[in-house]
DNA sequence: CTAACTTACATGCAATTTGTATGTATCATA
DNA sequence: TATGATACATACAAATTGCATGTAAGTTAG
């Protein structure tokens, strides 16, 4: 049984859990007081490691955000697709998919971290390469089925577009304005992209 | 005639200068090295002026970039709103508004200064109040003109949707994106949402 | 099983950077 | 021209970052 007290562990977990733990308390601190106002000695004394530890997994402290943000996206890719997964009408997928988006983006700080701050982190390209995963699939896919005469470039513009718009609905939800407003509208600019035919 | 020989000039006059200088030289270091990665002593040697100066005139460092970032946004608001001034069509006004925004944000740095950095900078709600102004009456006009069955809160939301859409357009241009395609898919959209009357 | 090696961390340090406190010059005004 | 206010200049203390160097824990060849 491996020994389980402390004693013997590999070194992948060892890896895994400082990682964990440095990623954990960083989150949280780049929540509260956003990247530059975060010291990194803060961080490392939050996840009761020291700086060495930090330097050692991550190439600095945008290397680190980088790591949460990822996370973060990669968590929300993970629950669109499984809203998603068992809706097969293209149509039908679009909305499954845009409400565990914002049902998804609900979870505090993840549109300070991933709209706010991770485009001056680290660039407006990575950023939206970071979203880009998150239920664009299935826009683009209604998209090109409902307009079939579009070229392809456009198709991806319009998705882009109209990707703009839902990420601008998720911050305005965060800071107070009203979900149901927002989500009507978006579902209603959606509604007529598409009846546009 | 004032002695225009460097000595005694007025208070206003050395203020309005040396703030002048001070952000010219900010704008420059801001849209080449981001916020955090500008340090104050680099914008003042730039300048011309000591860190003295800079701290008398502004509270702190984002203080100056709010200053920056103003600057830039009264600079697209008059560029809008000399393109609009004699367009009395409120349709017509949304067109050529909407043209003038994305001429306007071809100066090199807008995007940059306003889009990716200022979020992080100076907070979401701090951001957008700046581009509040930036054609978004021609659009919100148009928009409540051509849907007058919706609510205003409605309304409301969907000029910050289409703006959003409008901001993305202009960070994608400014990427490398095609501007005649975005341009056509942002006129396509605006053009969508009025003919759902 | 252990010596050699690699990986994971710890600690100390040097260089920047920021904001402020305090001093001085320039301008306005009575 | 004296007095006050404004606009700067300089010096400094504290904080922060990344790296260099040292040590411990884990892995592997023989």
């Amino acid at each position: 049984m491996t020994a389980e007290k402390t004693a013997r562990r590999s070194q992948a977990d060892r890896r895994a859990e400082t990682r964990a733990k440095l990623i954990e308390a960083a989150r949280e601190l780049f929540v509260d007081s956003g990247f530059s106002d975060t010291a990194t000695p803060d961080i490392v004394r939050k996840a009761s490691v020291t700086r060495g530890a930090l330097y050692h997994h991550f190439k600095d402290k945008a290397d680190l955000f980088r790591a949460v943000a990822e996370e973060e996206a990669k968590a929300i890719s993970r629950h669109i697709d499984q809203e998603t997964r068992n809706v097969a009408d293209p149509e039908q997928a679009m909305v499954t998919g845009s409400n565990a988006f914002f049902d998804a983006m609900l979870v505090p700080g993840r549109v300070r971290l991933l709209m706010e701050e991770a485009p001056a982190v680290l660039g407006h390209s990575a950023a939206v390469a970071l979203t880009r995963a998150n239920g664009t699939e299935e826009l683009h896919e209604g998209l090109s089925r409902a307009l079939p005469e579009h070229t392809s470039k456009h198709i991806d513009a319009l998705t882009n577009l109209l990707s703009a718009a839902f990420d601008r609905a998720a911050l305005e939800i965060t800071y107070g304005g009203d979900p149901e407003v927002y989500k009507e509208v978006m579902h209603h600019l959606i509604g007529e992209v598409l009846k546009g035919k």
